[in-house]
DNA sequence: ATCCGGAAAT
DNA sequence: ATTTCAGGAT
């Protein structure tokens, strides 16, 4: 194209970046070698959302509970949920059960290693069955998380953000240096979005790659009107949230005048945030119409005879 | 396009 | 008081 003079390239570096992270790492336990394709799923599914810091002690908890898919599956819903605390939208503490058991009765125990048979797991799309692939297995797959997106945007395309795009994926497969450095090179992009290109104050100074769009450009703010913030106070999540505590605070079922205490502002609210927790199936009703966590009154991972 | 937690940082 | 955080399901 042009002639005059020579297209900087504006790729991402595998050298720079890599020889960034060898510094920079951060020492996060299930990066280390021993780890299995599991417990790395388990970490996937914690980290949905959710920061590192809160993720680590559940997570080490955790696994040390329940190691394998089957011991996993093992464990009483309600176990789960307890074990899962206030990590937030336990709708995935259900899930990683519901997985477990997909895992252990119907792959062996193992878990899958292909992307395609990953998505088919409860609670594993796209993001999460590539980085399982990449991250456990070894794979040349594109991770692309909200860091990898916000360091892509920048970095390539001289913006400070992008939404995202279909094309996301065929776009870093195209970054991915070739061979077995890819899964590395994932691994330290996420973790530059992640420590340098952050979302609101980049440390842009101590950032290890020498051609970025976006400084050469200036560094532009965000050109879209930061899309409306999900509040939380006051909503029907942080109601669920309460009625879920009194479940896991207690051992076994309570009455309704006890969940009711929960949430006194609102009762339509209330009674409309406890039917959405039937229907996702982390509250149950007993015959005697008490309400308990998933699975409270089985005697699954109990280790009891029926 | 919306819903789904909760905590820490700013 | 707002923003952000290793997303998925509907």
């Amino acid at each position: 194209m042009s002639r005059s003079m020579p297209q900087p390239e504006y790729g991402i570096d595998p050298g720079e970046l890599l020889a960034w992270f060898d510094t920079a790492e951060r020492d996060l336990p299930w990066r280390r070698p021993e780890v299995t394709a599991w417990q790395i799923l388990v970490s996937e599914f914690m980290l949905q959302q959710t920061p590192v810091n809160r993720v680590e002690p559940i997570w080490l908890d955790w696994i040390a509970r329940w190691p394998t898919p089957s011991a996993t599956a093992a464990a009483s819903a309600a176990d789960v949920l307890r074990a899962w605390g206030k990590l937030g939208y336990p709708r995935r503490a259900k899930r990683l059960h519901e997985c477990a058991a997909v895992v252990a009765a119907e792959h062996g125990d193992v878990v899958p290693a292909d992307v395609e048979t990953l998505l088919g797991l409860p609670g594993v799309g796209t993001y999460t069955a590539r980085a399982i692939a990449c991250f456990a297995y070894r794979q040349r797959v594109p991770v692309v998380d909200t860091n990898v997106r916000r360091v892509v945007a920048r970095v390539v395309h001289g913006v400070a953000e992008t939404p995202a795009r279909a094309g996301d994926l065929a776009e870093v497969a195209a970054l991915l240096p070739e061979g077995l450095a890819a899964p590395r090179f994932s691994a330290a992009l996420m973790e530059l979005g992640a420590i340098v290109c952050t979302a609101r104050n980049p440390r842009c100074g101590i950032c290890p790659l020498s051609a970025c769009r976006w400084k050469s450009a200036g560094y532009p703010p965000a050109s879209t009107p930061a899309r409306r913030v999900q509040r939380y106070a006051g909503t029907d999540r942080q109601v669920r949230g309460r009625l879920l505590d009194v479940l896991r605070a207690g051992t076994g079922p309570v009455t309704r005048a006890q969940l009711d205490v929960a949430w006194l502002t609102d009762t339509a609210q209330r009674d409309r945030a406890l039917d959405s927790l039937l229907t996702d199936g982390l509250v149950e009703q007993t015959s005697t119409g008490l309400f308990a966590l998933a699975g409270e009154g089985d005697d699954a991972g109990e280790g009891r005879a029926r």
